[in-house]
DNA sequence: CCCTGATTCGC
DNA sequence: GCGAATCAGG
């Protein structure tokens, strides 16, 4: 792959939009984030606004069932549109707005989809929930990307979705 | 360990 | 100019 106009104006655009290297490498293709941060450096675009940083991180996949119950009941709440950058990482974290609006219509546990990261799926890695959201055909396509660790393809939540026994599922009616 | 950007340096 | 390897840091 080499530089084209085009493939520096994506790169100029993503960069100044606070995507990390990675993720414009991810965007881009063919191409390392190495070689997006060189790229980024020879073009003398570095910094901007926050510079070194790595707080893009979603801990705790939680090692007993109790710290569930968080995520859940957080996001009860009220649907604001609560966009939270993840330090330099902008990654436009919002609460799904579909899962959300049923909320009123069927107030039982667990039925919000916890905070995605909608993830493209070339920004997919090993690591990140491949939960998909919303219809393949549409621009709001995007999978949950949170932490899948590394027992299964989904994250805590949507593995216990995914892998329900049926003797724990709730006839939803 | 995961990830972030910064620098170096052989190609 | 390019980018893998390496460094420094959260």
């Amino acid at each position: 792959m080499n530089w084209t106009d085009e493939r520096v104006e994506l790169l100029r655009k993503l960069w100044s939009e606070g995507l990390s290297a990675s993720q414009i490498a991810a965007q881009l293709g063919g191409v390392s984030r190495n070689a997006v941060i060189g790229k980024v450096h020879r073009l003398k675009l570095s910094g901007r606004g926050r510079t070194t940083a790595a707080p893009a991180r979603q801990k705790k996949a939680a090692s007993s069932g109790a710290t569930a119950t968080k995520s859940t009941v957080r996001a009860a709440s009220t649907h604001r549109h609560v966009t939270a950058s993840i330090g330099a990482t902008a990654l436009q974290v919002q609460f799904d707005a579909e899962p959300v609006a049923r909320q009123y219509l069927r107030p039982v546990e667990n039925v919000v989809v916890p905070i995605s990261r909608r993830l493209q799926l070339v920004e997919l890695t090993e690591r990140t929930c491949k939960w998909p959201n919303g219809d393949p055909l549409t621009e709001e396509f995007h999978f949950c990307g949170n932490d899948a660790g590394e027992s299964g393809p989904y994250c805590s939540y949507h593995s216990r979705v995914a892998f329900q026994p049926a003797s724990e599922r709730r006839r939803p009616r």
